[in-house]
DNA sequence: TCAATTTGACCGGT
DNA sequence: ACCGGTCAAATTGA
């Protein structure tokens, strides 16, 4: 326990050094003449360091910010785990709901490919809900199996397809925090991906209101939408793949639903074609970073706004009263790093 | 015995 | 009051 600790406590330094450095890279790369790629990378690394530090602080993003809970001094004495049970038994009464823009996935995926049971599409998940509610055939909750252990957040709704019983609508909710000890899964990813079921994969992005109306092999629609944050569905845009990110085409879009999928979809895969609801095909020839990003993609700039803006938002707020609400969120405004003092 | 699932109750939002 | 989502006790299965 003790040892835990410590190694929790090293783990969360290490990650805030990591991204003050990289934050001090990036200040580097300010310069209009900087490459947008390099800022990219920079952005995306600086905020899977405070992803993980948050991770290891067990902070859901509805709590009051843990530099209140106990002082730098007491830090070694006080497990930050302990305050955040104490807040979680508590948060009910405690902290109001607050409204943010958050992304949820919709896939539609055939009865029998296990990605509507409780690991195969890449996480291991633990039911804890179903209920027959209004248009929707008695859907089924999922959480994250290590939402106690590590605190992931990630949660999916499964349920069948009213347009095709033979499919199921999974909704998946949040961004895995975890880090799987092992990938069994991508062998149904994979199985997915090699297009045993699927003539070929379609991306769906979306910006409306789900309830999708068309009824592809395989569709993913990625919608925004305004949720609250007493739960779920908090700050983790990224996942932090335990492999290499593989550049074999076969593999590719299984990397996707491994990284983005079911654990936060990552614009930059794709590029937007319409405004309004746009379709995306996925090219197997993009490579991806560690982070899950495409080196050779142009970033929309909206999209950039989306994948950073709850981090950013954060990263801005950490003492007072969270305005997590991502519409207006502009990077370059908001982002504290051009700050002098934020590096002394 | 422990972990996962089931299912009615509960809670907050609308 | 209704509804969607979550909780948690009871049940089931390995």
């Amino acid at each position: 326990m003790e040892k835990n600790m410590d190694f929790e406590q090293k783990t969360l330094v290490n990650e805030l050094m990591e991204g003050k450095e990289l934050a001090k890279q990036l200040m580097g790369h300010l310069q209009p003449s900087s490459s947008h790629e390099a800022r990219d990378v920079l952005v995306e690394k600086i905020l899977s360091s405070y992803e993980k530090a948050l991770s290891v602080l067990n902070w859901d993003g509805k709590s009051k910010p843990l530099a209140l809970e106990f002082s730098p001094c007491s830090f070694g004495n006080t497990s930050p785990r302990s305050v955040i049970i104490d807040q979680d038994t508590n948060h009910r009464d405690v902290f109001k709901k607050r409204k943010i823009t958050v992304r949820s996935e919709q896939v539609r995926v055939p009865l029998g490919t296990g990605a509507e049971g409780n690991l195969e599409d890449g996480h291991s998940w633990r039911k804890y809900g179903q209920k027959d509610i209004l248009g929707a055939n008695h859907p089924s909750y999922f959480r994250c199996t290590h939402r106690k252990t590590q605190g992931c957040l990630a949660t999916k709704q499964v349920q069948r397809s009213d347009q095709d019983p033979s499919f199921v609508d999974i909704t998946y909710k949040g961004h895995h925090t975890c880090r799987r000890a092992s990938q069994p899964a991508i062998v149904a990813s994979s199985s997915l991906t090699k297009n045993n079921h699927f003539p070929h994969n379609e991306v769906v992005v979306k910006e409306d209101k789900i309830r999708q109306s068309q009824v592809k092999p395989f569709t993913l629609e990625v919608k925004t939408e305004d949720l609250d944050t007493r739960e779920d569905h908090m700050f983790a845009p990224f996942s932090f793949p335990s492999t290499p990110i593989e550049s074999e085409h076969n593999h590719f879009f299984s990397e996707m639903i491994e990284t983005d999928f079911a654990g936060g979809f990552s614009s930059p895969f794709i590029s937007p074609a319409t405004s309004d609801s746009a379709y995306f095909s996925v090219s197997p020839c993009h490579k991806m970073t560690s982070f899950g990003l495409a080196n050779n993609v142009q970033t929309p700039e909206s999209d950039l706004t989306e994948i950073l803006s709850a981090p950013t938002s954060l990263t801005n707020s950490p003492m007072g009263d969270l305005d997590l609400t991502l519409d207006n969120v502009d990077f370059e405004m908001n982002f504290p790093f051009d700050s002098p003092e934020f590096f002394s």
